[in-house]
RNA sequence: AGUCCUGUAGCUCAGUUGGUUAGAGCGCUACACUGAUAAUGUAGAGGUCCGCAGUUCAAAUCUGCGCAGGACUACCA
């Protein structure tokens, strides 16, 4: 018998896989897929670059498979899709992992380690696991050049980075100042706005809370709430952040709100005190059952009750008696004195400090109507001192701990998350204690037994944390060099109203709002491990210099040398103008080699360089330029490549690489960096929890693959939800995916086959010559069925090429499954059996195989973009060729009497279904 | 607190521009079939389409207000 149409026995996904793979490799069907495409007009796709510092999860599975859907399906319809792998290699992730393998802090860096050395294990850890990598995206069909990847930290890649630096200080975009900022002592660095929103930085934490007295000083300002004063008189604020209070200069109050003067007792010393705060915030801090009435006061007779409510108080009981004895604006708060909470120092810069100034971002949702103010550690702080003339107090060091000058609490982490357990430890035995108090906690005590505390209590907000270090950031004032988005606000929002989101909310919503209330991109780093910024400055910084190439740089350390600043080129091995990759392995642009470069300014002053480093989210938004080595090489293969067609990651990246492609293309292009973008959902596992190795939920994705094919995994989560809707990730989806589709289809194929060869089957493409709902003739040997399945197969034709040019891939998959399990199985094989069986050769026969096959090879080429190894066996074994290689099925134009035939022929199913 | 997404059968999801009695698969019950089928067919049970109000001849669908879950934002003292 001929066994023209290989036949098998069972249906094993994952060998299937493996076979193809194995022909995949052999042939290099992808390279020829591409050289069948030379000259085609391209399809351009990014790759968003992965940190290879940390293993593949089951979410790259899902999102590298819809990267591999649009461009496969690109390339069936005619174009070339370059697709080039690339990696992330610098930044937090792999330096914090470097440091916890050499057992040193930052701190170490430069002492107990050279930045030489440093650098060296960082670079060497990077590609730790390209392998696992690249060995998942062959696994899953993912087709992407892994042999000429981009990697940031190759010189060529940051030359092109700096070029664009330069680019924005030409324009005026990059500049220096001095701000707060999120910043991570742990990681000891700042953070970037889009650095803290990564999803999981902000996390519920319980934290002390005090609401502080400050006493206010008498004097002209302050005479009003002195009058029948009882006791002292203190102005209450609340805090979060206990351990910001000695660095205290300051009170704001909102100058149109209400405040009162309030007579009562310590909670804590029971003493007779007077205290203000905002009348909103009245019920917050005193019962109603104990307020005393006013009236009496007023009248100037005192009542026997009231007399008696404040004579008697009794300390140990809870009630407190309180009257309000005066009423006023914050206004006439403001410039009112008070004295310095905890003096331990006083404030840097002079300035008038420890006075009520107002504000207009003060409101009464909580706290005391009162903010506490440090501009040290706050930008509303700092904004509003700075208008008032008020100095600040630094007095927490880059590490998070107070500085000498806090004796009590010198030395001493300001969270006590940035301990370690046993440093904790260590920490309570210090203390006398057998539990570590934070500092929160032990200035809380202390403002108790001082009077100056009104309530103490743990307090639930939201606090940001380091998206590395998970340990809590603190607001710090630093110099950063910024790039001034702020300045192209109209540009960005205007080019993205231009951008094809899928889904859209998310261009209009999240990344649309975010573009509105856009803040200046801060963009240094104060680590080792990065592309240093390019700029060098003399010591006053009176003169500075931003270099764009390794050619200006050359050309700037020979006037150093000549000006004798320098005693020689360190890059002397590196000639100017020669692209060639040894030439530029010559070269280490990486610190500490940049920075030993002194330039010399035009007044002959030396030039040092910024030591900041650049946020590594710039690294990856400057791929569509130095991927290529572009301006300096490619410029012809840039131009052709820019901007994407389409690029595809997790909604997580919205604020991420969406961003910083978006920003860096529309502040040095003037343009878009791509035309559609997929922002996929997350894939949560099967009760709708996020996955985490903390819940021991994370899916292997290399046993999923092993034990059910890419094929099945990849259909599976195609068909079962939206690309950007959450996935629940449930493995017993696979299975029914296996069992319904591809089993049907596997089954199909084989029944084809094994009659196929009894009867020595010749395709004969002549045979169906025939546009289903068009006037021409049919061929007569075609029933009514045969002509019924091709229609139907014709619409799914077109129905899949529009979702996949739509960007919608769960449609197709969804159409095309109903197809083969209902139509194509169900239907026209079960009605049509003995057609196939019967002796004599004849048309009929020969309608009903062409009519199969026509649509079994269909089927393979219109699946093939999502699963990409059974397709492609189908396809073999029909036709022998690879479905990669083929074009997208041709489709007749007629639509409208095609589902009229549908619908015509679904009632002749539905007869023949009752008359079986 | 704001922005966005989601809410339809026990589970996973369809449901076009509003239009007969709201659907599919899985699971469940019963029967049938089994010459490609670790299948399949037929029948059945199972729904306050998250709730309330509105627009309309007509609402799962449109509008408003809520509720629940999720993601994201926030200088929150």
């Amino acid at each position: 018998m001929d066994k023209r149409f290989p036949q098998y026995d069972e249906l094993d996904l994952p060998k299937v896989g493996e076979e193809v793979l194995k022909q995949w490799e052999a042939e290099d069907t992808f390279g020829q897929s591409l050289e069948l495409r030379k000259g085609a007009p391209p399809f351009v796709f990014y790759e968003g670059p992965p940190s290879a510092n940390g293993l593949p999860g089951i979410h790259h599975v899902m999102a590298r498979a819809i990267k591999d859907i649009f461009c496969r399906y690109q390339t069936q319809k005619g174009h070339r899709v370059d697709r080039k792998a690339g990696w992330d290699t610098h930044g937090l992730p792999i330096e914090l992992g470097v440091e916890k393998e050499l057992g040193i802090t930052k701190e170490d860096i430069g002492k107990k380690i050279s930045i030489e050395e440093y650098n060296a294990a960082c670079k060497k850890a990077v590609m730790r696991y390209t392998d696992v990598w690249n060995d998942m995206t062959r696994r899953i069909g993912f087709w992407l050049d892994l042999e000429k990847p981009y990697v940031t930290y190759h010189t060529k890649y940051i030359e092109s980075v700096w070029h664009l630096l330069k680019k924005l200080y030409d324009e005026d975009l990059l500049y220096k100042g001095y701000t707060i900022q999120p910043y991570s002592p742990a990681a000891g660095t700042g953070l970037s706005s889009h650095e803290l929103n990564q999803p999981g930085t902000y996390k519920p934490v319980k934290d002390t809370s005090a609401v502080a007295l400050f006493k206010v000083k008498p004097d002209h300002a302050s005479e009003f709430l002195f009058k029948d004063a009882f006791g002292d008189v203190f102005i209450m604020a609340w805090t979060t952040t206990p351990w910001t209070l000695p660095s205290n200069t300051a009170l704001t109050v909102g100058p149109k709100l209400d405040y009162v003067r309030v007579k009562t007792f310590n909670p804590y010393t029971h003493e007779p005190q007077t205290v203000v705060l905002a009348k909103a915030r009245l019920n917050a801090y005193f019962r109603p059952d104990q307020e005393q009435p006013m009236h009496a006061i007023l009248s100037g007779a005192l009542g026997v009750a009231e007399e008696d409510a404040f004579a008697n108080y009794d300390k140990n009981g809870k009630l407190i008696p309180w009257q309000i004895i005066g009423e006023f604006y914050g206004h006439q708060l403001e410039g009112v004195r008070y004295e310095q909470l905890l003096p331990y120092a006083t404030p840097e810069g002079g300035g008038d400090a420890f006075k009520v100034i107002g504000g207009d971002f003060v409101t009464t949702e909580d706290g005391t109507g009162v903010v506490h103010t440090a501009p040290s550690f706050g930008a509303d702080d700092q904004r509003v001192a700075r208008q008032h003339n008020i100095g600040s107090l630094t007095l927490v060091d880059l590490r998070g701990r107070f500085k000498p000058e806090v004796t009590d609490f010198a030395g001493e982490y300001v969270k006590a998350e940035y301990y370690t357990d046993g440093e904790r430890a260590a920490e309570a035995i210090k203390q006398g204690r057998d539990k570590y108090l934070s500092v929160d906690e032990r200035i809380a005590i202390k403002l108790k037994t001082e009077g100056r505390a009104f309530r103490v209590e743990k307090y639930e907000h939201n606090y940001p944390h380091c998206w590395r270090t998970d340990k809590p950031v603190l607001y710090y004032p630093l110099d950063s060099w910024f790039v001034r988005v702020t300045a192209k606000k109209d540009r960005l929002i205007a080019l993205n109203k231009t951008i094809n989101w899928k889904p859209e909310s998310t261009g209009t919503g999240r990344f649309g709002n975010w573009l509105e209330n856009l803040q200046d991109w801060n963009l240094s780093r104060s680590r080792y491990w990065g592309i240093p910024l390019p700029i060098w400055r003399t010591a006053e910084g009176d003169e500075e210099l931003c270099i764009g190439s390794l050619k200006q740089l050359k050309e700037e350390i020979a006037k150093s040398v000549k000006a004798g600043v320098m005693a020689a080129d360190p890059y002397a091995s590196f000639k100017a103008d020669d692209m060639s990759d040894a030439n530029y392995d010559t070269v280490d642009l990486h610190r500490p080699y940049v920075d030993n470069i002194v330039l010399v300014s035009p007044s002959g002053k030396p030039m040092k360089r910024e030591t900041d480093l650049i946020d590594v989210w710039f690294d990856s938004g400057s791929m569509p330029y130095a991927q290529w080595h572009y301006p300096f090489e490619n410029e012809a293969t840039f131009k052709e490549k820019f901007p994407a067609a389409f690029i595809a990651e997790g909604v997580d990246q919205t604020r991420g690489w969406f961003y910083t492609l978006h920003a860096i293309a529309t502040l040095t292009q003037d343009s878009v960096a791509y035309r559609t973008v997929v922002s996929n959902g997350l894939v949560l596992d099967k009760v709708g929890q996020k996955m985490s190795k903390r819940l021991g939920n994370a899916v292997d994705p290399f046993k999923t693959l092993d034990q059910y094919g890419a094929d099945a995994v990849r259909w599976y989560m195609i068909s079962n939800a939206s690309p950007w809707d959450n996935l629940k990730f449930d493995a017993e989806g696979i299975t029914e995916v296996q069992r319904k589709f591809f089993r049907a289809l596997f089954n199909t194929y084989n029944f084809f086959a094994l009659y196929a060869n009894i009867d020595g089957f010749e395709h004969d493409p002549s045979f169906l010559r025939w546009t289903p709902g068009s006037t021409e003739p049919a061929n007569p040997a075609l029933t009514e069925l045969d002509r019924w399945v091709l229609a139907r197969l014709n619409l799914l034709l077109i129905e899949c090429d529009k979702a996949y040019s739509d960007y919608e891939p769960t449609v197709a998959a969804r159409a095309i499954q109903e197809f083969v399990v209902e139509d194509m199985s169900n239907w026209y094989v079960r009605l049509n059996r003995r057609r196939f069986w019967k002796g004599e050769q004849g048309d009929d026969k020969k309608a009903a195989f062409q009519t199969l096959y026509r649509c079994l090879e269909v089927v393979a080429m219109i699946s093939a973009p999502i699963a990409p190894f059974f397709s492609d066996r189908l396809y073999r074994d029909l036709t022998g060729k690879s479905v990669h290689l083929s074009n997208w099925p041709v489709q007749p134009a007629a639509t409208v009497s095609g589902s009229e035939m549908v619908s015509a022929m679904r009632m002749i199913v539905f007869v023949s279904r009752c008359r079986r």
